[in-house]
DNA sequence: ATGAAAGCGCTAACAC
DNA sequence: GTGTTAGCGCTTTCAT
């Protein structure tokens, strides 16, 4: 709560102008300094430990070190954690950071992203999706009539004056299955949710892929009670821990999973839409001889299922800070689609 | 990337001054404007998107709507950004952001958080420490002399000149192991990482706590070999996915969890530090009767032991903001225990 | 090699 | 009720 150093306290302190120190501390190129004046700021500089103030510097230069990163869901859901934590890291490498901003509509229609932008406080905005959500409408139209630098992440949208990134599901869906018919299953049984989003069809599509054409395999197909609705209670534990609905959740997709369960035999493979669904399986039946694959862990890796694609996170963010950070700088829009190709393969039994 | 309105645009457009502008836009206390003009300012506003830019409104006033969040560890690690998710809610409450900041060093021996504090991008800093570490001395001495608002979680340490907020681990776990002991084990076995951090030892006082002047019941105490460079291998999967180390060191846990298991009879109680931890055991021995309690559940809650703590991770973060935003106010310093209160039973079979 | 001064966008004390 | 102006901390052009 002192009052920070500036150049002129630096300056004074120097027995020069603020001119002089700026020159110092930028190295401005073109500009020469005395070594022995250079060394007399230094030492002020040192003695003060002082720092540009940002806001000056931005105001001046309008250049803006700092990216706003919103989250259709939340924080507390892993996957999205884990993105955020690679967006900050990558923005950090190029002494960018990110600032967490809000989806709330003010009196005005703006959204706090929207409003963050137009504030000036963010260079761009990398926005994360869920399954069926990307930005409101009208955010998008201000930030395109303003053309602000944006990302958009896992919305499996087209958008031409913004940036797409997304995950290839239906590769990895793909991929995954092959792995298990490699294994030698007779059947599969896929269980997804019963949500109807994009994601999901692609997955779906990916283990019909893999399936096309084997005469020898026979795909079952099955939903979990988990409905768009009920997609939100399931993440809702991150925050609000076991709620009276989430136990019921739980229950009834125990129950389905029974049912499932009753439509394989011991040899027979199921693949879960969804990481941690293994662990039901188990538990409904502890006994029996299957092979279970996963097509997204994130991080959960002790519901040791049989086989998953471990959804690539991190890479996400990393690869959604690379492009905002293109972007700002005068590159052009552009879809990115990762590769869903980090499969974990427990050793045969 | 265009050009931002401003002030003096939005006082073109209506026809009159900056001053009158900010008047209407900030309806400055004292100052009356009329009727007409105010309408005409607002038009104007609402035409071209007006937003006042934060870093004139920073420079001039030195509030700095923003407030910045260091994570010894990282984001990926569920229980900090569930955290962190509760601090970003409840600055926003207050219209601050959250600015995640690293904690590299700079040339001059800097961390980024001290950077962030001296360029006055940040009222304040939120440290979320490990188990075992808090802010470097060199940071505290710099925010110490700057008399920055700081507020450290997690580090179980006593600060005069910032703010601490930590969780009661020693009252949570005598409240786990009363419960346990209402259920009417005779031997109850207490399983710990073999790290000797602040946090560990006041959960095993209170397990004893709980077990002091029962002499109906024995207490055992195991650790598992978990010491402090390997809780980073048991965090990595979070972001780095199984690496061959964090595979190793499961199996190395699955082992001394089946030697602890050996320890224990059918009826007998475990008690388990961590969560998941649960998982391991009943994945080593599946028919054994044991009742299972965990003092750290973070919202896996599909990995259902009989009785857990909830960690109040989120609230954790409401505190820590609303600590923060006391201290930027003028606030005392103050230390902050957050009782683990959060308990989940599941019915008797 | 160094200094003076304008201006980035905003607020608030003061003048009219 | 509205305008003028100084100044927040910085960069950069232009003088010296």
């Amino acid at each position: 709560m002192n009052k920070r150093a500036t150049l002129k306290d630096v300056a004074r302190e120097a027995g020069v102008t603020a001119a002089t120190v700026s020159y110092v501390v930028n190295n401005t190129p073109g500009q020469t300094v005395r070594p022995e004046t250079r060394d007399r700021v230094l030492a002020a500089v040192a003695k003060l430990n002082y720092i540009p103030n940002t806001h000056a510097q931005t105001l001046r230069s309008s250049c803006i070190p700092c990216v706003g990163v919103v989250i259709r869901k939340n924080l507390a859901v892993p996957r999205f954690a884990q993105m955020v934590f690679g967006i900050q890291e990558r923005l950090e490498q190029e002494g960018h950071n990110a600032l967490l901003l809000g989806n709330a509509v003010d009196g005005r229609g703006f959204t706090d992203y929207v409003g963050a932008y137009l504030a000036g406080r963010v260079s761009g905005i990398i926005f994360i999706g869920t399954e069926n959500m990307g930005p409101d409408k009208k955010s998008l139209e201000l930030l395109q009539a303003e053309r602000a630098p944006l990302v958009v992440f896992n919305c499996q949208t087209e958008g031409d004056f913004y940036s797409t990134v997304d995950l290839d599901y239906r590769g990895g869906a793909r991929l995954i299955t092959s792995r298990v018919l490699a294994r030698r299953c007779r059947r599969v049984l896929y269980f997804r949710p019963d949500a109807d989003t994009p994601q999901e069809r692609l997955r779906e599509q990916g283990v019909r892929d893999a399936v096309e054409g084997r005469s020898d395999v026979e795909l079952i197909v099955r939903s979990a009670p988990i409905a768009l609705d009920s997609i939100e209670v399931w993440d809702a534990r991150y925050y609000a821990g076991d709620t009276d609905e989430g136990l019921r959740l739980n229950e009834v997709f125990m129950e389905s999973a029974r049912e499932a369960l009753a439509l394989v035999e011991d040899g027979d493979a199921v693949i879960a839409s969804w990481s941690t669904w293994t662990h039901y399986f188990r538990k409904a039946e502890p006994t029996r001889d299957i092979v279970y694959a996963e097509l997204a862990n994130n991080g959960e890796s002790w519901v040791a299922s049989d086989l998953y694609t471990r959804m690539p996170n991190y890479d996400a963010g990393v690869a959604c800070a690379d492009e905002i950070l293109s972007l700002v700088n005068g590159g052009a829009c552009c879809a990115r689609t990762i590769k869903l190709a980090n499969v974990f393969e427990a050793r045969q039994p």
